[in-house]
DNA sequence: TATTGTTATACTCTATAACTATA
DNA sequence: TATAGTTATAGAGTATAACAATA
C-alpha cells in the first residue's frame, strides 16, 4: 500500500459543507441523546411551536414528508407527553397538533443543547467569523430554496442501484 | 392553524451548516446518478486514487466503517470495471485494491461533476465570499478532528428508540 | 368521491456475528 | 490462534399503497 500520487487536493466548498454538516447532525444527535430524543423529535417540536394547531398533513408538508411517516415520531413525542393530539371540532378527521406544557419545557432543554453545540461546532473561529459564516450561509440557503428551520431530512443522500445476485 | 408567536428566529451556524450540508449531498447524489454512481462509488475511487494497492480493510479503516459493508459496494465498482481487486502475492487473504483506467475516467467525471455542483451551490457568494467560506469549513474541520476527503459517512444521524407495540 | 390519519408492505442501509481461507 | 474477506441476519428508516372514518 503505497501512496505515490498522494497529493491532498484542497477540499471544496461543496464537500466541506456536506462533510462539516453531517458531522454537526450527528454531534447533535449525541447532545440530544440524553434527553431521549432524536432530531426529527426536535425538527417537529419546533415547527409545533411555530404553527399552533397544525395539522399532521400540513406538518408533513411543511416537513416535505409523507404523512404517514409522521405517525410513528408523533406517537413518540404523544406518550412522552409533549404534544397533544387535539380532536378537531371542525373536521373530525383531523387532529390539531398542540406543544404541551411539558413539550415547552423540551423546546428549552433542546434551545440550550442547540446553543452549547453550535458553541462546540464553532469553536474555530472568532465571533465575528460566525457571523460571517452564518451569513454565508443564510445566503446560500436562501438561493437554493432551502425552508427556513426545516432541515432537508434524513431520506436516503444516494442509493445504489440494486445489487442482482 | 394559526400562528400566533409565530416569529421566525435567526438559524444558528450549526443548524444551517447542517441543513445546508445535507442539502449539498443530496444535488451532489442527484448530479452523479446519470453516471450511475453513488457517493459512496465517488468516495471510494476518491480514496482508491490517492492510496495504490490499499487492502479493503485499510479503506474500511479510512471510511471508518465496517469491512463487511464495503463489500458490496466494491463489487459493484468491480462490475462495472472501475476497480479490480488484485491478489496480494505477498498475503493471499487479503486483495490490493486498483482504480483502473476506466476508474481513472469514471474519477475526471467525477470531478467535473463536482465542479459543477460546487458552482450551483455556491451561486450566492461571490468568489472571495467562497474563498472565506471554504477557508471558514476547512478550520472547522480541523478542529473537529475530520478526515480530510472523508465524508462521515450515511449513518443514521439520529435514531428513534424503538416504538414499543 | 375526496381527504385525514393509520396500517401494511417492500426496499434499503447499517451493524453484528458467523463463516472460509489463509496466515 | 488470529486475520482478510465474505455472507447471513437483524434492526431501523423511508416510501408506497391500501384501509377506515369522515367529509
Amino acid at each position: 500500500m503505497s501512496n505515490p500520487g498522494g497529493t491532498q487536493r484542497p477540499s471544496s466548498a461543496a464537500f466541506l459543507l456536506a462533510q462539516v454538516g453531517s458531522h454537526a447532525a450527528r454531534k447533535f444527535a449525541e447532545r440530544l441523546a440524553p434527553l431521549r430524543l432524536s432530531p426529527p423529535h426536535a425538527g417537529i417540536l419546533g415547527v409545533l411551536r411555530k404553527s399552533v394547531g397544525l395539522s399532521q398533513q400540513g406538518l408533513a408538508e411543511i416537513l416535505h414528508m409523507h404523512p404517514s411517516g409522521l405517525v410513528a415520531i408523533i406517537d413518540e413525542l404523544e406518550e412522552r407527553g409533549l404534544v397533544k393530539r387535539q380532536s378537531s371540532l371542525d373536521d373530525r378527521r383531523t387532529y390539531e397538533l398542540q406543544v404541551t406544557d411539558k413539550g415547552q419545557v423540551a423546546l428549552r432543554d433542546i434551545g440550550r443543547v442547540g446553543q452549547e453545540h453550535n458553541e462546540s461546532l464553532c469553536a474555530a473561529l472568532s465571533q465575528r467569523e460566525r457571523e460571517q459564516l452564518t451569513e454565508f450561509l443564510q445566503r446560500i440557503a436562501n438561493e437554493q430554496g432551502l425552508t427556513p428551520g426545516v432541515h432537508p431530512g434524513f431520506s436516503r443522500l444516494g442509493r445504489r442501484q440494486k445489487r442482482p445476485r
